[in-house]
RNA sequence: GCCGCUGUAGCUCAGUGGUAGAGCGCACCCUUGGUAAGGGUGAGGUCGCGGGUUCAAAUCCCGCCAGCGGCUCCA
């Protein structure tokens, strides 16, 4: 007797063994013919499963109730894909070797080894897709069977790759005790492939399939082993669910910052200045600017002060903080005072044996900083602390270079240059947990105020068995202690991640995500026991004794360009009005007008408001798509109507009809009132509210 | 840094060895107009850079630079 429970409760009693597809079937025709896999006590797995002994059963199928695709059906599928994909990328090159196919959450891969004479070309996605779509067609069954461990062994040593072998390997170190297939049809007659399961129960299932892009990965991570190619496909249930799929992804290009960043005129990059340096032009200016306004004001609430210090420092500095040599390979060479570079330059020295002396102390030098806190702790340290006046709390935008690997760099979310809303907090021990605290207070309310609710929270605790962790475990126990706990009090969900710690101190991140689902990290906090050490910080004490503060840095926005960067991606461009660029543009019906709309113009600007007026020779439609385009937030169109009354006929971005005429008086004064508010009511409110 | 792809007008892109193209943008002219592009004319190019093959190269080959997608890295 099985007696198995499904999800609303009901048990259903069987007499013997039944797989999970008999269980489907028992309940209804319909249901076994929509499911395509199950949940066995939590554990997704395949539909032929049998079931002998009493379990939880739930039935997956394509389609949630409310005729969204199933995330986890998905999962099966593209499971499912990624082994016809290797199929018939193995009939289109033969002598492909396989080595991990997983799913994805918007698709799949699979790392192949190709023979070296016949590379994988995106030319062949045709064919490939084309084999996919054919074993598709040909509906055959994922069957799975099982070997026990040594004899699995020998089948995959006798088939000779050694990625399988491999993976089996890890498979027993896991704790496996069977070694698992699935072939693609009949074992023996088909195409198989050593794998863990589950998969939706035929290849027919795989109703659309694209190979999407190429690229290459190591094996296992490792840049000094097998270099692999990685197919990244993606398949759905429906072909209509694929084009639904590649349009979401067309549209996301758009918002995509590097593209908005141009049709905008927010930023440029330019060969001639070098990769990865940023240049903000007018308009991005303006955004950071209201930014750092905006933030300086929340300092200023919190008890911080603002300093300014240069963006180089003598290498010695950076020696003692451990950047210099530490890090070397992610920072700007260093600069070599005058006299040494000529001698050097005589002497044909090389980079390498240059930085050897520097690191040497034969010769002095500077660095571009790669960080700002060696320069707020001379300030700290500037003169003697007591206990009272902590914590001190500096803050600065401060601009640092690191020399980022050149694959790395991206738009604004990766550079060599970038200005970090930095802050270092020098406190006393017992005041770590209230600061951490206080920093994530206000990462929260930058958060909330730009509507920014996507983000996880990331604590990063040190990895116990590493050893490139440096200060007192008892006080990273208690560092961390005092990040779990200020990440609790947040009231978002958090993850805790052992091993990404920074080697000086445990750390919270703020990850958030950019339109084609790259994780980029923003706003930190992060404890740190070290530096203080190294620099030999002190405060005295209640007892007239020195001690050691801790410092804690952090960075709400984390730097002004990727916050930037992700910031143009969630708005599309379309800033809030504060935050706009252009807020009003003043659109004259025709020449007639100009002088109106010069007029009103002038006042909006004089009241602080960023106005423009289009005095071009367009019809009033020409001049409203080219405002739309440009994302203006307000247009004004202004005619000889208008001009009569007194009044301005209102236009909101991304609101296909106009709003209404508004007294000129009115106008200027919702406009300033909604700056002034940063959106918390706006102007077209008063339209909504009248009925619009 | 590694693998693959891409590089043509300010922007988006077409151009498979034989006189460098389109749309948008820009300038000027006509038009003076009422809510997502009126019409005309024109300017604008070292086809990423350097080398090679060829009677002839944007086009084929090699090297470099940059961008894109990943990998790896990320104080």
């Amino acid at each position: 007797m099985v007696k198995i429970t499904l999800p609303d409760g009901t048990v259903k009693e069987f007499e013997s063994p039944v797989t999970a597809y008999e269980v489907a079937e028992s309940i209804g025709s319909r249901l076994a013919k929509a499911a395509v896999g199950a949940k066995v006590d939590g554990v997704l797995s395949d539909l032929s499963t049998v079931l002998d002994s009493d379990c939880a059963l739930a039935l997956i199928t394509e389609k949630t109730r409310d005729g969204k695709p199933d995330a986890e059906a998905l999962f099966l599928l593209r499971h499912s894909a990624a082994h016809v994909m290797a199929e018939a990328i193995q009939r289109v090159v033969p002598g492909a070797m396989l080595v991990y196919g997983p799913p994805l959450e918007t698709g799949f891969y699979y790392d192949i080894a190709f023979p070296e004479d016949r590379p994988l070309r995106e030319g062949d996605f045709e064919a490939i897709e084309k084999e996919m779509a054919a074993i598709a067609k040909e509906d055959r069954a994922f069957t799975r069977y099982e070997m026990p461990v040594d004899d699995g062994m020998k089948k995959l040593e006798a088939e000779g790759s050694k990625y399988k072998v491999d993976n089996a390997q890890r498979a027993v170190a896991a704790g496996s005790d069977a070694l698992s297939w699935y072939a693609t049809g009949t074992p023996g007659d088909n195409w198989e492939d050593l794998c863990r399961g589950p998969h939706v129960p035929s290849t027919g299932r795989i109703g659309a399939a694209k190979v999407m892009s190429l690229a290459s990965s190591y094996w296992h991570g490792d840049e000094n082993s097998d270099r692999l190619t990685r197919v990244y496909g993606t398949a759905f249930f429906s072909k209509k669910d694929l084009d639904a799929h590649l349009h979401a992804l067309e549209e996301a290009k758009k918002r995509d910052h590097r593209v908005l960043g141009k049709q905008l005129e927010l930023f440029h990059i330019d060969d001639a200045v070098g990769q990865g340096l940023i240049l903000w032009t007018p308009r991005g200016a303006i955004v950071r600017k209201e930014l750092q306004t905006f933030i300086g004001a929340e300092l200023q609430k919190q008890g911080y002060f603002e300093v300014f210090t240069p963006q180089i420092g003598k290498l010695g500095l950076y020696k003692t903080s451990g950047h210099f040599p530490y890090y070397q390979e992610s920072q700007f060479p260093p600069l070599v005072d005058r006299e040494h570079l000529a001698m050097l330059a005589d002497e044909g020295c090389t980079c390498g044996q240059l930085s050897n002396s520097m690191g040497d102390g034969d010769i002095e030098g500077y660095m571009l900083r790669p960080m700002n806190c060696p320069h707020h702790i001379k300030i700290y340290a500037s003169k003697p602390r007591s206990y009272k006046e902590l914590p001190v709390r500096l803050a600065e935008f401060g601009t640092v270079y690191r020399w980022e690997q050149s694959g790395e760099l991206n738009g604004m979310t990766r550079v060599r240059g970038f200005t970090q809303d930095d802050a270092h907090l020098f406190c006393l021990p017992e005041q770590v947990g209230d600061e951490v605290q206080g920093c994530l207070s206000l990462v929260k309310t930058i958060f909330d105020a730009l509507g920014i609710t996507e983000y996880r929270v990331r604590v990063g605790l040190r990895d116990v068995d590493s050893s490139k962790y440096i200060g007192d475990p008892a006080n990273w126990d208690r560092a961390e202690a005092a990040c779990r706990a200020a990440a609790a009090s947040l009231g978002v969900p958090f993850t805790e991640e052992p091993g990404e710690a920074a080697f000086y101190g445990p750390k919270i991140d703020f990850v958030v995500k950019d339109v084609i689902g790259r994780e980029w990290q923003l706003g930190t906090v992060q404890v740190d026991y070290n530096l203080p050490e190294r620099f030999g910080l002190e405060y005295i004490g209640s007892d007239n004794t020195t001690h050691r503060p801790v410092m804690i840095h952090r960075a709400p926005f984390g730097s002004m360009e990727r916050f930037v960067g992700v910031l143009i991606e969630h708005f599309g461009g379309a800033f809030p009005l504060w935050l706009s660029p252009e807020q009003v543009r003043v659109l004259p019906v025709s020449e007639k007008s100009n002088e109106y709309a010069q007029a009103l113009c002038d006042r909006l600007v004089a009241r602080g408001v960023r106005a423009t007026v289009d005095l071009n020779n367009d019809r009033v439609q020409a001049k409203i798509k080219s405002a739309a385009r440009m994302k203006i937030p307000y247009s004004a169109v202004v005619g000889p109507r208008d001009e009569e009354a007194g009044a301005v006929n209102v236009r909101a971005f991304g609101i296909n009809d106009a709003l209404g005429s508004l007294p000129t008086d009115e106008f200027v004064e919702g406009v300033v009132a909604e700056i002034a508010c940063k959106g918390s009511t706006r102007l077209v409110e008063r339209f909504e509210a009248a009925g619009v």
